[in-house]
DNA sequence: ATTTATTTTCAATAAATTTTGAAAATTCAA
DNA sequence: TTGAATTTTCAAAATTTATTGAAAATAAAT
């Protein structure tokens, strides 16, 4: 396999499965053309090898810098801005489970906390369903941001030791 | 609160939870109903109290089944068929690692094994740092997925413990 | 066998999301 | 300053995804 057919295909498959993580397909299109560029490149680089209009270009790549995932390059020299992503891939998975526990895990515990205090009797099924299925997903998800926490704090070498 | 208040925003936000996992907002709704109804339900009664229509409800518990986060119970007597959801939030969570394992981790695993093996100078570094990024996420992968497989395996006491 | 209840399918429709592109804003050099 | 290069914005258009609802299929009762 020839690399321009590889990079295509790395292209669309991490774009395909950008979809399945609440990303939209372009940014994780664009991320990955970042993830195998050696060197910083431009919007209208992105434009050209992706094929999309510059609005999306400048949307999403401000949402990749958002997430802490790409950088803006200043090229002494140079007029354009470039981009360039963070090559390591541990910090790029701790830098998404930081954002999506900071976005989505935290405002959702803090919203099950209040919902298990309601009015009612607690002997009642319905209650009892209901305060113990938002209870029991709260302390679960109390302890999966703890355990969130502990990785984003450690390095790569504790996760392939320890865990395994 | 009242519980009919805290049902509803339980349910929202269960919904829009699920928008950021790749699980559709109504999908989402279906298996939060399912979570805090203490006995199982028809089709009518999920029509019902989310207002939604019987092919929605269909398609939607069908997913869930396909899911195995939700059970077809059949109720002697009765002509109509009843969903249940799995109430123990570890094997739920268990469940669907197994699923997006096998659904999303397990596929890009074997495209990125191809995608290592291009040709081309390794010494150039457009190629080199193609392999480099494919590896790394590889490798990263990998770890990744024999980690879930252990935790698939496991107990929650063994994640409330070992992890942290 | 026929009727009735229930579930499933799927083409049409609606809704949500993404993308475009041109105008406005900004930045920088002369 | 002025003007050219570049970036940003955002309403409109295109695309994708989700939902409806009625017809077809299936299952159960009479």
């Amino acid at each position: 396999m020839k690399l321009s057919e590889a990079k295509a295909q790395f292209i669309s498959s991490w774009g395909a499965f950008g979809t399945h993580w609440g990303i939209n397909r372009t940014m994780a299109q664009i991320h990955a053309l970042l993830l195998i560029s050696p060197d910083p490149i431009t919007q209208d680089d992105i434009m050209a090898q992706l094929n999309i209009s510059r609005g999306n270009v400048n949307m999403n790549t401000r949402d990749l810098v958002d997430w802490g995932l790409v950088d803006r390059v200043l090229i002494p020299g140079e007029r354009k801005e470039f981009f360039s992503a963070e090559k390591d891939i541990w910090k790029v998975a701790t830098q998404i489970i930081k954002e999506r526990k900071k976005r989505e895990l935290d405002p959702m515990l803090k919203l099950l906390g209040q919902l298990e205090k309601i009015e009612g009797d607690k002997k009642e099924k319905n209650v009892k369903q209901f305060v113990d299925t938002v209870s029991g997903i709260r302390r679960f998800g109390n302890q999966a941001d703890k355990m969130l926490d502990v990785m984003i704090k450690a390095d790569e070498s504790w996760f392939l030791g320890t865990l395994l």
